[in-house]
DNA sequence: GGTAACTGGGTTTTT
DNA sequence: CCCAGTTACC
């Protein structure tokens, strides 16, 4: 029995009726701020207090960020030192645990390797010149193209005959030859040992047809909206007849639709599955009323069971719609507005601007930076996405599966000397080589051109001497070693990186086995390189920068939305189709429902912080099409002040410069400078 | 033939 | 800032 006092505490009786549901399945419908992550883990406190197996619940989410929250607060719940309470994170993070840890039954070697979406690019650039597909004599689809519709294909479970016709029919004539390198794809990432995102749960799936036993009494699915077809297979095949099934979700905040999620299989779980009880959270603890208010004009109305979203906290402050010149001025008011709640007492990680894409905060960053006011980024550039990160990987892959080619690849065109072609050549050699190719690493080297030789040698028997370390970290430090003499030779600023891979092969030792620790970093990667270097500070104090769709669950008292232009919200790219345009909208109901206390918009009259603005069209940007609806619900309109200080960013003076620049040009002849 | 250095043009969202 | 395309060197 679990000491889980007090997980009722304060539940109103609708969050209470979810929490002591019975066997049956069950479906919320809980909008946003509805305290719905709170109401999952009293569930979970419940099942445990009459006596539910831990081991035997499963939590699972789509993101990262709300696996990470589900299972924090369920360690919380258990107090210091009461070990796990469920098993738990995302679908690719539970599949690659079920998988490794007996991967023979779906024909894996022991510590296969998880390719990133990076890699997997790689290995369809290199599958796509082997099929001679890369001539310039008829053009075919890029391999970052071919990789995006591989994985829609996969995640929708459609066939490429109908997704490449809808979703890409530029690329219509090219289906057989498509399907033809796709399964040269599969067949060599079979051959090699090695798993993308969209294996793990294939494979998952295949695992769970399979083996028919019921391996979890409870499963918790958060963020239903976002699954896609595979994941409604997984958690189907986890509760056939839906018992023990919890699913939560709001289809008004599907914003994955780009990935094959459809928020559609919230409802169609209600038909297959008659019997479940669905509840609604509608009590909204998170916002005033005010906000609240603006975000129901934006929340989509169109199917599912209609919310209106109700405050128990009072009218509080009305949003504001704020208007600057430019958007240079647009970062200007945000940083004020920040600063300024900042002197009233609002620490600055209780307010986040969100942007939706990650270079939307780039100006705010210069002026963050220029003002000396701290700030951490979320879900734009990837530590992951950084070369040497990958580098370091790759290499360390190799240890664990020496067959892995796109390693290779990588590793191989780090030397001086060789590039993509010399690289495929040697590729060639590590095929045949019948044996495990880094044991006989001499072979390969003895088919590079002499100039390489030596450190290609160097590299390869380090690398080799790496597997008779046992641990994991001693494994992670001599792949270091071997990939040091290439970081310095190839980076320019390679001592930063340098120090960057000291911190990531510190972290190793918290892991058993290297494939499973470069698994998981695959799968979910420090948000910053700031993040490896230990438990930050407590009075460590930072804005928050992040996308909107990494903020999806999250919460700050104060949010800035900045662009809410056409063309940025909703994007541009978006517009050409009425699903696009209403993920768009249920994007910005999103952002709008972080806030608790404020909530801000901005809009730039122009976007001038390019050179050639002066000449681009959309230098004058046009009002996002979703603010009638939020004016209508008693929004208040500011225009920002223009600042009379010295400039301070270094933007600013470009602006400047714009600025006389286009008057001269509409009375006279351009001032030489 | 292959590599590397240079140039110019473009950039959604995530596991 | 990263990719593709081009050119100069080995």
């Amino acid at each position: 029995m679990f000491a889980l006092s007090n997980w009722d505490d304060g539940l109103t009786e609708t969050q209470r009726a979810v929490a002591t549901h019975g066997e049956g399945a069950l479906v919320v419908a809980a909008g946003a701020g509805t305290g719905k992550t709170r109401t999952l883990i009293a569930r979970l406190a419940h099942l445990l207090e009459r006596g539910a197996a831990p081991e035997r619940i499963l939590l699972l989410s789509f993101t990262r960020r709300a696996a990470d929250d589900m299972l924090g607060r369920a360690s919380a719940l258990a107090g210091s030192g009461a070990g796990r309470l469920a098993v738990g994170g995302t679908f690719h993070s539970v599949a690659h645990r079920v998988l490794s840890a007996n991967p023979e039954v779906v024909g894996l070697p022991p510590g296969f390797g998880v390719l990133d979406p990076g890699e997997v690019v790689d290995l369809m650039d290199l599958l796509r010149a082997e099929h001679g597909l890369a001539g310039i004599t008829e053009r075919f689809p890029r391999a970052s193209t071919l990789a995006t519709i591989y994985s829609r294909c996969v995640n929708r479970g459609e066939a490429l005959g109908v997704v490449v016709p809808t979703e890409f029919p530029w690329c219509a004539g090219h289906v057989e030859a498509m399907g033809e390198l796709f399964r040269a794809v599969t067949a060599r990432k079979r051959d090699t040992g090695v798993v993308d995102f969209d294996d793990l749960l294939l494979y998952w799936r295949a695992l769970l047809i399979a083996d028919e036993r019921r391996h979890f009494d409870y499963v918790l699915v958060d963020e239903y909206q976002d699954v896609n077809q595979i994941q409604v297979d997984i958690v189907r095949a986890l509760a056939p007849d839906g018992r023990g099934l919890t699913v939560v979700g709001d289809e008004a905040q599907a914003i994955y639709g780009f990935r094959g999620a459809d928020s559609r299989h919230l409802r169609e779980l209600l038909t297959q599955l008659p019997d479940a009880r669905v509840i609604a959270l509608e009590r909204n603890f998170r916002s005033h009323q005010g906000i609240l208010d603006v975000a129901n004009t934006v929340r989509p109305t169109e199917g599912g069971p209609s919310i209106r979203l109700e405050a128990a906290r009072g009218p509080g402050a009305a949003p504001r719609l704020v208007h600057s010149h430019d958007a240079p001025g647009e970062a200007r008011a945000i940083v004020d507005a920040i600063l300024a709640a900042h002197e009233e007492g609002v620490a600055l990680r209780e307010q986040a601007v969100l942007v939706r894409a990650g270079h939307h905060s780039d100006l705010v960053e210069i002026e963050l930076s220029a003002r000396h006011v701290p700030y951490r980024k979320y879900g734009g550039l990837r530590f992951l996405e950084a070369a040497h990160v990958r580098d370091f990987i790759a290499a360390a892959r190799l240890v664990d599966n020496a067959h892995d080619e796109v390693a290779w690849y990588r590793l191989l065109r780090l030397h001086p000397g060789i590039g993509t072609s010399r690289a495929r050549g040697l590729l060639e050699v590590v095929r045949a080589q019948p044996r495990d190719p880094l044991s006989h690493w001499a072979d390969v080297v003895l088919a590079a051109p002499t100039s390489v030789r030596e450190s290609l040698a160097d590299t390869l028997r380090t690398l080799a001497q790496a597997r008779e370390r046992v641990l994991a970290d001693a494994r992670a430090d001599a792949v270091l070693d071997a990939l040091r003499p290439l970081i310095r030779a190839h980076y320019p600023d390679s001592p930063a990186r340098l120090g960057d891979l000291e911190r990531l092969v510190s972290a190793a030792g918290l892991s058993a086995r290297l494939s499973d620790w470069l698994a998981e970093l695959t799968l979910d990667p420090p948000a910053s390189t700031s993040d490896l270097a230990g438990p930050p500070e407590l009075d460590e104090d930072y804005v928050v920068i992040s996308t909107i769709h990494s903020a999806k669950g999250l919460e700050w008292s104060h949010v800035h939305v900045p662009h809410v232009i056409d063309g940025v919200i909703p994007i541009d790219m978006a517009l050409g189709s009425a699903e696009g345009l209403a993920e768009e909208r249920r994007l910005f109901y999103v952002a709008i429902t972080r806030a608790r206390d404020r909530l801000s918009l901005y809009a730039p009259m122009r976007l001038a912080h390019h050179r050639r603005a002066l000449d681009d069209r959309h230098s004058y940007a046009l009002l996002s099409r979703f603010v009638d609806d939020v004016v209508a619900a008693g929004l208040v309109i500011e225009e920002s002040a223009p600042s009379r200080e010295a400039p301070t960013a270094p933007t600013r003076h470009a602006v400047v410069d714009l600025d006389a620049l286009w008057r001269a040009e509409a009375t006279g002849p351009a001032p030489t400078p």
